[in-house]
RNA sequence: UGUCCUGUAGUGUAAUUGGCAACACGUCUGAUUCUGGAUCAGAAGAGUUCAGGUUCGAGCCCUGACAGGACAACCA
C-alpha cells in the first residue's frame, strides 16, 4: 500500500448511526436549547440480557459522547407483572456494562399524579371519556388493520359525568375491567394505536412502590412519552415495534407541552442473536422448565448469564459497537460475538496448563522421584504478566486427543514413534503404550525424553511440529470443567412457524468434565477470574467453585483449524 | 384489503451535495510461531430485490411491482 492511500484509509472517520445521526443534526439545529438528555426505560419484571445492553450502551452512549444525561427509569406501570426482585439486578447489570445514572433513578411511578392530572385535565378538555363496555367489546369496535372501528356508545359523556366516573374508579368503587379510561381520537384512523387508545384501566394489586394508593394504573402509550416529557428527555430511543406508537407518543406531547421544548421517539433494530431466543417470556419458560438452571446460566444471553460465562463487558460493548443501529430486522451471528470475547480475552488472560480429559503419559527415561520447575511465559500478549514455575517430572497428563494409534496424515501431535515438544519442558517420543484390548481405549502411553532440549537450552533449538500442555500427574489438582455449547442447535429456534423453539434445545449445550487435571497456581481461583487454558479455550472460575472442588466454566473456545482439517 | 417500516457479498454494517460499491466477521491461501491460538501478507465472494423513469452518470432521486416485518393486550 503506497503512502498516500495508508494515510487516506487513516483518515476514514467511524461512520456514525442514523440515530447519531439525527441526534447531531438536532443539536446543531440547536432543539431543546442545544440539550440531549436519555433514557433506559425497563420493566422490572424481568432480567437484562444482551438485546437490552444494545440500548443501554446507546442510550448512555449517546449522552456521553455528547455531553449529556441519561436516565435510568424503570417503567413499572404494571403492578400485576412487577416485583422489586427485578430492580437490583438491573441496576447491578448496567453497572456492570461500566454506564451510570448518577442520581437520577426514577420510576414511572413517580409521575403517577401528575399523569392522574393529566387524564384529568384530557377529560376537561373533551379529549378523554370513560367507557364502560367490557373489552370483548371494546376491542371488537376497534376493527382490525384493515377495517375501521366503531364509535363506543358513552363516547360522547359530558364531562362532569366522566369527571364523576374517572374519580370512582380510582376510588375503588368498580370493579377491575368494568370502566376504562380512553383517548378521543379517530376510530377510523389507520395507525389501530389512534382508535381511541385505552389510557387507564383499574388495578386493585398493591403496587411495589406506591402500595395501594391507586386504583387506576396508566398503559405504557399514557405513561412513556409523558415520563420523557416531565424528565426533560431530548431523544427517546426505542425498538422499532413502537414505531406504529410514535403518532400517539407525539398526538399526547401535544396536548401535554407548553412550550418548545418536546422529546424526540426514535427507533432502532433489536438485536436477535442465531441459536438464542431473546425474549423475556421464552427466557422465563427456559428457566421455570428447567431448561437451564437459572437466569444466571451461563448459556443464557442475560447479562448475569454471559458474565457467569466469563464475558467481559468491554467485550459485550465491542460486539453492539460491531453490529450498528439500524431499521433492518436482522440476525446477528453468535460467532461475532464470539469472536469479540476472544479478541479481549486474548490480550487480559494468563495462559495456563490444564488438561479436560486427562491420558497418563510416563517418561520412562525420566529419573523416578525427580521434579524439576520450568518456567512458563504468563501472557505472549502482555510481558509486563511475566512468568511462573510449574512442575515437571516423569508421570504427567495430556488431553486423549493428543494421542493417536493411527494418526492421519496431518496429525502433528503425540503417535508411536512421533516426536513432540512439551511445552516449557522436554522435547519426548513415543515409543510404546498400552490399550484395553477389551474397549479399544490407550490407558497409558510411554516416552523418552531428550535431556538436552529443555526450553531455553541449547538442544531446544530443535523443530518438531507440534507442542503439548501437559500437567505433571503427582502435582495436579483435579477440577471440574463446564463445557458450553449453543443452547439451541438451529439459528433461529423461535423463527420456525410449525415448530416450538424448545424442539430446537441443543441436548448436548453443557457436558460436565470431572477429574479435569489443573496446573497448581490455579489452586487459588478466585470466582469470575479468567484464564487461557492453552490450546483449549478461555474458561472462567464459576461461584458454585470451592477449594475443595474447583469449577471452570468454559467461555469460548480457540479457534481450531485441526478440528476443520480433520474434517 | 389498510397504515407504517425495511430490502447492499454467507452474516452484520458503510458508501459527502447522485461520481470506480467499502469495512468487520466468516471462508480460502501463504508466512511466522515452543498455543494447529495470536500476529502478518494475500485471495475469493455482491454490481445493490425486480421493472421502468430522470440524469453525462443512480445503491442513493421518481413511479410501479415483488419480498420480509410491525400494528387488531384493560402488556411493555
Amino acid at each position: 500500500m503506497s503512502e498516500e492511500n495508508l494515510k487516506e484509509k487513516e483518515e476514514i472517520k467511524p461512520s456514525i448511526s442514523f440515530i447519531e445521526q439525527f441526534i447531531a443534526d438536532d443539536l446543531k439545529e440547536g432543539k431543546n436549547s442545544g440539550r440531549i438528555h436519555t433514557r433506559f426505560p425497563p420493566e422490572p419484571n424481568g432480567y437484562l440480557h444482551i438485546g437490552h445492553a444494545k440500548a443501554i450502551c446507546l442510550s448512555f452512549g449517546m449522552a456521553q459522547k455528547y455531553g449529556g444525561k441519561c436516565n435510568l427509569r424503570f417503567d413499572d406501570t404494571n403492578p400485576v407483572k412487577e416485583d422489586v426482585e427485578y430492580i437490583d439486578s438491573i441496576k447491578e447489570d448496567i453497572h456492570w456494562l461500566g454506564f451510570d445514572w448518577e442520581n437520577r433513578e426514577f420510576y414511572a411511578s413517580d409521575y403517577f399524579g401528575k399523569l392522574y392530572d393529566f387524564a384529568t385535565d384530557l377529560i376537561k378538555r373533551g379529549l378523554a371519556y370513560v367507557d364502560d363496555q367490557t373489552a370483548e367489546i371494546i376491542s371488537a369496535q376497534k376493527g382490525t388493520p384493515t377495517q375501521p372501528g366503531t364509535e363506543s356508545p358513552f363516547r360522547e359523556r359530558t364531562v362532569s359525568e366522566n369527571l364523576d366516573l374517572f374519580v370512582r374508579m380510582n376510588n375503588g368503587e368498580f370493579e377491575e375491567g368494568s370502566h376504562v379510561l380512553r383517548a378521543k381520537i379517530d376510530m377510523t384512523s389507520p395507525n389501530m394505536h389512534m382508535r381511541d387508545p385505552i389510557i387507564y384501566r383499574i388495578i386493585k394489586t398493591s403496587h411495589h412502590r406506591t402500595g395501594n394508593k391507586w386504583m387506576v394504573y396508566p398503559m405504557y402509550d399514557f405513561a412513556h412519552g409523558q415520563s420523557d416529557y416531565f424528565e426533560g428527555i431530548t431523544h427517546s430511543l426505542c425498538t422499532l415495534e413502537f414505531e406504529v406508537h410514535r403518532p400517539l407518543y407525539n398526538w399526547l406531547i401535544d396536548q401535554l407541552k407548553t412550550g418548545d421544548y418536546r422529546p424526540r421517539q426514535i427507533e432502532f433494530n433489536r438485536l436477535n442473536l442465531t441459536y438464542t431466543v431473546m425474549s423475556k417470556r421464552k427466557l422465563l419458560q427456559l428457566v421455570q422448565e428447567g431448561s437451564v438452571s437459572g437466569w444466571d446460566d451461563p448459556r443464557m444471553p442475560t447479562l448475569c448469564g454471559l458474565r457467569r460465562r466469563g464475558y467481559t463487558p468491554e467485550s459485550i460493548k465491542k460486539f453492539i459497537d460491531l453490529i450498528g443501529y439500524t431499521k433492518v430486522e436482522a440476525i446477528n451471528d453468535v460467532s461475532l460475538l464470539e469472536h469479540a470475547v476472544r479478541e479481549d480475552l486474548n490480550l487480559r488472560t494468563p495462559r495456563v496448563f490444564a488438561v479436560l480429559n486427562p491420558l497418563k503419559v510416563i517418561i520412562t527415561n525420566y529419573p523416578e522421584g525427580k521434579v524439576e520447575e520450568v518456567e512458563l511465559i504468563n501472557n505472549p500478549e502482555d510481558e509486563t504478566k511475566g512468568t511462573r514455575n510449574i512442575p515437571f517430572s516423569r508421570e504427567i497428563f495430556i488431553e486423549q486427543d493428543d494421542f493417536m494409534e493411527n494418526p492421519p496424515k496431518k496429525f502433528f501431535r503425540l503417535a508411536p514413534g512421533n516426536e513432540v515438544r512439551l511445552k516449557g519442558a522436554y522435547i519426548i517420543k513415543c515409543d510404546g503404550f498400552k490399550k484395553n484390548e477389551k474397549t479399544g481405549s490407550i490407558e497409558e502411553v510411554y516416552c523418552t525424553y531428550e535431556p538436552d532440549t529443555r526450553s531455553g537450552e541449547p538442544g531446544s533449538e530443535k523443530k518438531v511440529k507440534g507442542t503439548l500442555h501437559w500437567v505433571s500427574a503427582k502435582h495436579a489438582i483435579n477440577a471440574e470443567v463446564r463445557l458450553y455449547d449453543r443452547l439451541f442447535n438451529h439459528e433461529d429456534p423461535a423463527g420456525q412457524k410449525d415448530d416450538d423453539y424448545r424442539n430446537f434445545l441443543n441436548p448436548g449445550s453443557l457436558k460436565v468434565l470431572r477429574g479435569c487435571k489443573i496446573e497448581p497456581s490455579l489452586g487459588s481461583a478466585k470466582p469470575l477470574d479468567k484464564f487461557q487454558f492453552q490450546r483449549l479455550g478461555y474458561f472462567c472460575v464459576d461461584y458454585e467453585s470451592t477449594r475443595e472442588n474447583p469449577v471452570f466454566n468454559r467461555t469460548v473456545q480457540l479457534k481450531d483449524t485441526w478440528s476443520k482439517i480433520n474434517k
